[in-house]
DNA sequence: AAAAAAATTTAGATTAACCTAAAAATATAT
DNA sequence: ATATATTTTTAGGTTAATCTAAATTTTTTT
């Protein structure tokens, strides 16, 4: 049988709350992310453990089965597909597409993902630096550092934000911090853990705390 | 406030439904059309004239406010648009994209919609001929002929199709009968209204009266 | 380990979109 | 013009997804 929307954004939700180790979900959790009641969310809970989807056990959180996994796996491949589409190829910003793909991601037709993917050369990162899940439902997350973790002096590749919030990228894009560019630190306050940087060898700027943690890097 | 989903399928519905003289449409013909029960249809116009959406008397039929024609067109330019790109861009054939727009259509974002329209090209037609409605909501159906009406040794260009059945469409690519081919009668058969043709110039086949009554062209 | 606090579930409603069966209105046919 | 047939509406239910309030279970604190 088919999965609803709503049914398969609870997967999605409980895929991105159990992390990469699959930790139980609490029903509080789920009422804050899919802004319901906890109430309705053991009802929504009840149904999926009908459906096979979810391993649930009264008063005891919520994991994806293999078959919820690959479901919520599929949503995201097409919620990322779909954005790299929006800015690639209609040219929307990164800060613009979280909530159309939000609603493109349930659109159902195997052959259509397929094909976006093919027309879109395979991309294996959406445009926050997010991978995308292949045809066969691997997800594999590379290991990035968060900024906070980079010392004085080393420069490093920006590769993907933790906030995806328009007004988070927003304020990179006004501080020209892009994916793939080089971030050096040329110095940490110790007061606030705020820092100097130079983007590709060119530009300086401070950045806050709150800027540094949401933001995932690589070494060269 | 916003439509949802079922309510801009009655109004595309109602709308295909009232012809260009905007004519009545009835409750049973939109049980046929929206494969539901006339009490569903009842209890929907009540709630789609409550919004003023359409003019709704009861036992009276129903017609489109100019709030939802606008409503009604807006769908059909995205579903024309989506199918544009379905089969331009993503490579699908014109029998197998009517389904999947059908989901796209009821996509939100204006932005999107235009953005796509420009990626297209701004295209004037879809892959079976209609006409797109412009961002202004404009819409004007050409008057091409029905093939029937064509007399034995006119030549004609094949514009679009009435019936958008997979099968029709099939059937016309087997046939090699496609959008902006020329086809010219060669012989009527006065027993069955059957036809030979001969497209563009080269080849030549029979055609049944149900072909026939299908195909929209237009004289050059 | 009992009491208090927090999290979760149950019970009982609500809304949108559908249904069946029966009643009412309109149209058609004799 | 009356009877019959058809169409449409009303009345009363159902299901999915939500809600509030109350009850229950688990966790934390003293």
């Amino acid at each position: 049988m088919q999965n609803s929307f709503t049914e398969e954004n609870y997967l999605k939700i409980i895929h991105a709350l159990s992390g990469r180790e699959g930790q139980e979900v609490s029903t509080n959790a789920l009422a804050e992310s899919t802004s319901t009641r906890a109430a309705s969310v053991t009802d929504m809970l009840r149904k999926l453990a009908d459906k096979g989807l979810i391993h649930y056990k009264k008063y005891q959180g919520v994991r994806l089965t293999e078959t919820g996994e690959k479901v919520a796996i599929n949503v995201i491949r097409k919620h990322r597909l779909w954005e790299v589409f929006l800015v690639e190829k209609l040219g929307f910003g990164w800060d613009e597409v979280h909530d159309i793909a939000e609603e493109m991601e349930h659109i159902p037709s195997d052959e259509l993902v397929e094909r976006l993917d093919a027309f879109l050369g395979h991309p294996r990162f959406d445009p926050h630096g997010d991978p995308i899940p292949d045809a066969k439902g691997n997800l594999t997350e590379p290991d990035y550092l968060i900024l906070t973790d980079v010392s004085l002096g080393e420069k490093v590749l920006m590769m993907g934000v933790l906030d995806h919030a328009p007004s988070f990228l927003q304020h990179l894009d006004r501080s020209g911090i892009t994916l793939g560019c080089v971030i050096e630190i040329t110095e940490i306050n110790e007061y606030d853990k705020s820092a100097s940087v130079r983007i590709n060898g060119s530009h300086s700027l401070f950045i806050s705390l709150e800027v540094s943690k949401n933001l995932l890097v690589q070494r060269r």
